[in-house]
DNA sequence: AAAGTAAACTACACGGTGTAGTATATGCCC
DNA sequence: GGGCATATACTACACCGTGTAGTTTACTTT
């Protein structure tokens, strides 16, 4: 369409470079001479885009948020099997958790944690909008009869944490890259069977 | 024993102003002057005892470990029901976590995560000794036969897991009080059973 | 196409502030 | 009295944010 003006094209290599530079060193550690120096951009150049290192940290956390921001309501279908359903939610997480992004995100994001913790707070509910999409897709699900358990919400956070052990934290602690598509069957598999396993509703019970 | 002399005194003052100050404000955020002032002792003070502010960190940070350290060698004990052991050392785990000093460290970790990689990677190691401390008590139960599983050290991270989506991440990120007694006995029994659920041996399996 | 114009950009200097770490002069306790 | 403590002042430096003079770019007008 229109192609990007000058001026925003510095923007976003400003963007950019904040990016880079914050999720490197954190905010206090990263200057904004730095930063220009990066974006290959006079320092002016910056505060006239933004006007302060907080506003441009704001802005490049909330660029941030919305490139992760994903679809997180799952509707359950009573013609297909919950394996499947549960499955395919499992997919959706771990893209959601492989993609840059959020890597770049959660770093960002834990770093900053006592700075900003209206950003923390933030980041935390991209982890319970999926959390409660999954909850109220479990509530449909034992009511269709295919799954007994009494808080779906805490049967979310099981589910999840089965993920999270093994795709979120060993990325963002220990360094680990990111699962390939066995790690990712086999993540996928033993959350699923060890959660069904508990939950799946059986023709004796009720 | 020997009580303190008033330099030991003074120096553990620092090291505890220290501690406050960087949990509360981050290491960049944080002043000699103010740990100085916080201790109720002279700036110079603070530097004869440690040579730098780095320095002082890291003592910090070590203190902190060597309390948090705690026992993470579990036996087999083929006289009792595996389902009482495991919960003995789900107590333990959250004996751990709930530790104010193991959540302090959590949270200083975290938050100096690229400032300080070598501390990032010791507190993760904490968490690799318990898991793999589980993961050998999985073996022997394995041996005994009261558990059918093929990776010990997958099947504890999964067990952690499901402990700490609720009695670690949230204290941490979600800013949500350390569980009481109530919650701890759920997080117990959710945990337990779905772990034993998948992973306890059937006499009609093998 | 040439000239004009407004807005954006650059380069650079500078004020102000925060703070790590040192130096000095003085006091207090074993 | 000697080692440790205090108080205070000082140095050195990094860095945020601003001001400004001059240049580039894009667009308009003639």
């Amino acid at each position: 369409m229109n192609e990007p003006s000058r001026t925003e094209k510095k923007r976003d290599d400003i963007l950019d470079a904040a990016l880079h530079e914050f999720e490197a060193r954190g905010f206090r550690e990263t200057s904004m001479d730095r930063i220009a120096a990066t974006a290959q951009v006079s320092k002016r150049t910056v505060y006239n885009h933004f006007p302060s290192k907080e506003a441009l940290f704001d802005a490049m956390a909330a660029q941030l948020i919305d490139r992760v921001q994903s679809v997180t309501a799952y509707r359950y279908d009573p013609n297909l099997m919950v394996e499947g359903q549960l499955r395919q939610i499992g997919v959706q997480v771990l893209d959601m958790l492989a993609s840059p992004c959020f890597v770049t995100l959660a770093r960002v994001t834990l770093v900053e944690m006592i700075r900003s913790p209206e950003l923390a707070r933030k980041t935390y509910d991209l982890f319970r909008q999926r959390q409660s999409g999954l909850a109220s897709w479990l509530g449909e699900a034992v009511t269709a009869g295919q799954l007994k358990l009494d808080d779906p919400v805490w049967a979310a956070d099981q589910f999840l944490g089965l993920i999270h052990s093994f795709a979120l934290w060993p990325q963002i602690l220990g360094g680990q890259a990111v699962p390939d598509a066995a790690a990712r069957e086999r993540i996928l598999d033993s959350a699923g069977s060890m959660f069904l396993g508990r939950y799946r509703a059986t023709s004796t019970a009720l």
